[in-house]
DNA sequence: CTGAAAGCGCTAACAC
DNA sequence: GTGTTAGCGCTTTCAG
């Protein structure tokens, strides 16, 4: 079933069909209804390939993930795929793994797929990276990270600043000894930013900055446990810990609770990102809160053009208050 | 850059290039050589759309969730993920949000683009789902629902019988007061299965049935929680709760939380899913497991086929045993 | 081995 | 208003 039966029922020409399909000007009422009536009763769907072939856009985006599994991808993801869902568009998920070959291969099968842009988050932007991505001959917007190398638009809050103030709310709440579960020092996203806030902040107030007192992790739940164990070794005394992102908090958490100290009791524990997550896990995780969901809106709304240009946007982070941290006094 | 070009540059037609192109016979490693070198040097990269268009398959499937933020959810994203892009398959993902009309308007994107397959989750399947389906003209398969009306195959547990071990995990464990929160009786999927199950093991043991020990929710944290404020009002002798999602689970475990009850001392809580939710909680929920990643993974592989073709594949489940029950004596 | 040509289904000039 | 037709880029007979 295809334009040209439709226009053979309805005694017109193809044009004619495509034009009412598109809702275009140049034809009658009459024609219009004749036209709408045999399609209603064929089954008829259009054909978005040879659509998108002769032309048009694909009306599909990419958007390349780091992982899959994390509410921060998730709530991302959801608020992508809403928008995108909202202008008609498809996403196509691709799972980079964090793996360079990997990625490249997406950004090829993007390329062969004709993609109208693509959405790259987390993750550093290559020299490779960036070679495909001109390939691509697309919009591409960056989330969560930003190239100081390539001038890519991108989304993303201020991580320096965010890590800063939650540091700096521990310290207002009468706390002295705080770790930081941080990402790598050789991560200029995630990694570095939100260190140098911490210690920044802890410079800021006259607190001594102790390498002792930094654990590194992934980002993820295990790294994050890990890493509040060697805390424990390191630093017995300390009464907060800052982590870079909420699994790594409650890494900590669960740390805390095998090593049977209670929190906040024995421990103030401070969160990154405020996912779902935060709010789960008893007794409630305080952390900087990301607006994950808008970061992934805007990030299409780039895309589809219907937001100004501009080189990048930052979004305000803010910091949502439960009961995971105590008030030392 | 087209395949025209290339034949151009290289000397030799169209339909030659197109054979080195997809590795067929028909042609001399001198001219291979001469093509892939044109090729090599020159940026092309194959257009996907075309290639479709002109019969062959379009190398995408659907996949339609009913929501994307659980782990639950992620995770089996992620199983499909993996499976589809090893088959260099792209999947599109469609939020369905549970909503009728959103679905079907998905189910028509999916027709237009003509995906070689499509995934349908955890949801039910309506009347007019399955004439979408019908319209659709490519293999479905369910996972972790199934159709008693209509015969697609599908992928899943038995939830009535992971239900069924879960209570009697906790029985054998010396709990008599189990209280369920569970779907909805209504839901023919996860929801009356698992509280028949909870039923069934009861009597079996010999255990009275109470409905106030019942609470329903739909799945999620929030309502999770608010089930089991419910329960505590209505039967606060209870030793142990069995959740038909994790996530109900942790909503217990919070309302145990802020009732100052301790888990597994004062309340023995059992999940459902085994997601990394019940990992990361402290202290470890003991959960039903169900083989989410492999489920997506197998319906990936039943959609292309290299799996032997059957009505339905029901999946073994198990209990994973961590700290959130504690053994009655 | 290799090429010419007919589609795949639709859009967009360009005529009438 | 409406029809004709030339593509869009690739695959696939069918010849040679």
């Amino acid at each position: 079933m295809t334009i040209k039966d439709i226009a053979r029922q309805a005694g017109v020409s193809v044009a004619t069909v495509s034009r009412v399909l598109n809702n275009q000007t140049g034809f009658s009422e009459a024609t219009k209804d004749r036209v709408l009536r045999v399609i209603e009763n064929s089954g008829y769907t259009r054909n978005d390939l040879a659509r998108s072939l002769s032309g048009k856009r694909t009306q599909s985006i990419g958007l390349l993930l780091p992982s899959l599994t994390s509410y921060f991808v998730s709530e991302l993801l959801s608020g992508v795929e809403t928008r995108a869902h909202a202008a008609d568009l498809s996403v196509i998920i691709c799972d980079t793994d964090q793996d360079g070959a990997r990625t490249l291969k997406y950004l090829r099968m993007l390329r062969e797929k004709r993609v109208d842009g693509v959405i790259f988050v987390s993750e550093w932007l290559t020299d490779e990276y960036k070679k495909a991505f001109d390939l691509l001959q697309t919009r591409v917007v960056l989330v969560s990270t930003y190239s100081p190398l390539y001038s890519f638009p991108y989304i993303k809050i201020d991580d320096y600043r965010a890590s800063y103030d939650a540091v700096a709310y521990l310290i207002q709440r009468g706390h002295r000894q705080i770790a930081m579960i941080g990402g790598s020092e050789d991560d200029p996203i995630a990694g570095k930013p939100r260190l140098d806030g911490y210690r920044a902040a802890l410079k800021h107030h006259n607190l001594p900055i102790r390498e002792e007192y930094v654990a590194h992790g992934d980002f993820d739940f295990r790294s994050g446990m890990r890493a509040m164990d060697t805390l424990w070794d390191r630093a017995p005394q300390l009464t907060a810990v800052f982590a870079a992102s909420d699994e790594m908090a409650v890494g900590a958490l669960n740390s805390a609770h095998r090593h049977g100290k209670r929190v906040p009791d024995d421990l103030s524990i401070v969160g990154f990102d405020d996912t779902q997550l935060a709010e789960m896990v008893p007794p409630g995780l305080t952390a900087v809160r990301q607006p994950v969901r808008e970061l992934g809106r805007r990030a299409v709304e780039y895309l589809i053009g219907s937001s100004e240009d501009v080189a990048g946007i930052i979004l305000p982070h803010s910091i949502t208050e439960r009961a995971s941290v105590r008030t030392l006094t």
